[in-house]
RNA sequence: GGGUGAAUAGCUCAGUCGGAUAGAGCAACUGCCUUCUAAGCAGUCGGUCGGGGGUUCAAGUCCCUCUUCACCCGCCA
């Protein structure tokens, strides 16, 4: 908590004791931010729900909890209004000397968590032979973005790729390209995995209308199921050339992850299935192995099972997840699982995860929780689709924004008659186009569809990437044409507030750890896109003002307080972005 | 049919534990560069928070109901 807050909620706890007596310690003071700069920075919402229990009118209880109250140390004396909220103002020196100890700490004032855990955040996890393409970004943006910010927090972070890289898929696969491409199966790199693809979704043509083709395919996983060397063979050339393809979208991201596929879980997946016969939990219907658990229903309003092993003796994904939360909890001692997957999956991982449970696999103190996020629509709402009608790769889409940029700041640096060398404008529209592309996706709710568009997240003004970076690069500027160390400022220079916008600005600093924390427990990114939102409009509005707040030109000791919320500023930014897995470039 | 989620300004979206007059950005219109990058800033315009009921001192937020949309619903993942 921040220490304001903790301040202010401790000694209000004593002022309600003061005023109500011993039996209304610990009320909740219902202590928020302000709605509004004008009632101050926090409010207490906690005297009208106490007026019916105590049989007084709220601004009387507001009033008498004021009489007992004593923040002087931190805020201007508090004000009684509406109903009955009381109104803080935190008091220009606290906020001084809270700036001071900010800039004396490498961690911005974002304490490590005092209770460090094991974490698996589940996420990006694309099919084998299949291209990485527009809904694999969600998943792989947002993962890593809450991988980095539990990382920050101090957190043991498992970052897991659970790839699809096993099933009745490979069966209809490697049949299909024993006709079609027998050189595939035997020779690395025969087919570019584009072809590859291609062939994928012929065999999965012939597999919904060819029952024979069908039958075949089955036999094919079972032949990969028992080990088979030629199918154990192409099944590995298969998985090493798409981790290749991965990896390199992967490193344009700059996203890192373990992969360990569906595979992986092969050798837990029989004593999963007999762990629930133990249980007395498995049941057989109509030839499957199945458990049953309340509160799911198929469309008939009968009770919908969990197939953990299908009629044909194989097992299937639910299987598979239930080793792999096993597997987590027993071996990687993880006391915290995040699977990162779209909302549609919703009711399958709600029902393994209560299958776990009844099974007893989940201890108490480990929390097990999907993190679902909504579609990525075209413009229009419609699902995004190339002219051929075939969902975009993300390789392509990534390009697309890249150049778009590219194209803008070439057009500019023509307007505004600058010149870069070619590797300025490269590196720019790299930085940039990738960030784009990531900030327009963290920036929304994630849990409600998203519209997908270069224009808008391309954009230098608004909610976007181009305007957040374009925020850091100003006060990186000053201290260029400065000559300005901001490293050697020290952390002793006085703070001195001389106008609105300082403060504003000094006050959304002091935000950062309460937001940080939020994320850490909410899992919403975009709640910091926000906050750096608002950060960059401040410092803009505290930048543009150059008559009334000029920095480089100012005396000293107003020159130094000033740097140095210039300083905090960037590195708040370059922090916040950071977590985002956002770079920073010192010029735009 | 059942389940889940959504519906907020012309468009794209925020809205924290129920709190004061519902906020941004875009678009449209108006101003501001001799001076740290104007990729910026200031301002104007724009709302029955899908409809109806209820709970509450207080509802965009909680409950019920209706409408519309999206996604999911036995051996794919």
């Amino acid at each position: 908590m921040n220490s304001t807050l903790a301040y202010l909620t401790t000694q209000l706890d004593r002022a309600i004791v003061a005023a109500l007596g011993e039996d209304y310690a610990g009320t909740d003071p219902l202590l928020v931010l302000s709605s509004n700069p004008k009632f101050g920075d926090y409010q207490a919402n906690m005297a009208m729900g106490l007026a019916k229990k105590i049989g007084q009118q709220p601004r009387a209880i507001a009033q008498s909890i004021v009489d007992n109250l004593d923040v002087a140390a931190v805020c201007e004396p508090p004000q009684i209004a509406g109903p009955g909220f009381i109104n803080f103002t935190v008091k220009p020196s606290h906020l001084a000397t809270q700036l001071q100890a900010m800039q004396a700490d490498s961690r911005l004032g974002v304490p490590v968590a005092d209770k460090p855990q094991r974490v698996i955040v589940d996420f990006s996890s694309p099919n084998i032979a299949k291209e990485m393409h527009v809904g694999h970004l969600r998943s792989t943006i947002l993962g890593d973005c809450i991988a980095r910010v539990l990382e920050f927090r101090g957190h043991d972070v498992l970052r897991l790729n659970h790839v699809g890289d096993w099933g009745t898929q490979f069966g209809m696969l490697i049949l299909y390209l024993r006709e079609a491409y027998p050189q595939a199966l035997t020779t690395a790199d025969a087919l570019d995995l584009g072809d590859i693809v291609v062939l994928y979704q012929q065999a999965k043509k012939r597999f919904d209308e060819d029952p024979e083709f069908k039958e075949a395919a089955r036999q094919e996983v079972v032949k990969l199921q028992a080990k088979d060397p030629e199918s154990i063979k192409a099944w590995k050339l298969l998985c090493e050339q798409s981790r290749r393809e991965f990896q390199v979208i992967y490193d344009r991201l700059h996203v890192n992850l373990a992969e360990r596929g569906e595979s992986f879980y092969n050798p837990y997946l029989a004593a999963v299935v007999e762990d629930l016969k133990v249980t007395g939990l498995l049941v057989e219907s109509d030839g499957a192995q199945c458990v049953f658990v309340p509160g799911f229903t198929n469309r008939d309003g009968d009770p919908l099972p969990l197939i953990v092993q299908k009629t044909d003796g194989g097992y299937n994904y639910a299987t598979t997840d239930l080793a792999a939360i096993r597997y987590r909890i027993q071996t990687d001692k993880a006391e915290r699982i995040i699977y990162i997957t779209d909302a549609g999956q919703a009711d399958h991982f709600a029902q393994v995860f209560q299958v776990a449970k009844s099974a007893n696999w989940i201890p108490e103190n480990v929390e097990v929780s999907h993190v679902p996020f909504g579609l990525v629509l075209g413009e229009g709402g419609k699902k995004i689709k190339t002219r051929d009608g075939e969902s975009v790769k993300l390789k392509e889409l990534l390009d697309e924004a890249v150049d778009r940029f590219r194209n803008d700041l070439e057009a500019r640096l023509v307007t505004e008659s600058r010149e870069e060398t070619p590797e300025f404008i490269d590196n720019s529209a790299n930085v940039v186009g990738i960030s784009a592309v990531k900030y327009s996706d963290l920036s929304q709710n994630r849990t409600s569809n998203y519209i997908f568009s270069f224009d808008k997240m391309l954009a230098l003004q608004g909610n976007t990437a181009p305007y957040m970076m374009y925020a850091y690069v100003r006060p990186q500027g000053i201290s260029r044409r400065g000559n300005i160390d901001y490293d050697s400022l020290g952390d002793n220079a006085p703070i001195i507030f001389t106008g609105e916008l300082e403060i504003n600005l000094a006050k959304h600093l002091l935000q950062l750890e309460p937001i940080i924390t939020e994320i850490e427990r909410d899992l919403l990114p975009n709640r910091l896109c926000q906050y750096l939102f608002e950060l960059s409009q401040k410092f803009n509005q505290f930048y543009d003002d150059k008559k009334k707040y000029p920095i480089l030109e100012a005396e000293e000791p107003l020159r130094t307080s000033r740097l140095i919320l210039c300083h905090l500023t960037a590195k708040a930014l370059k922090l916040g972005l950071d977590l985002l897995g956002i770079s920073v470039l010192e010029r735009m």
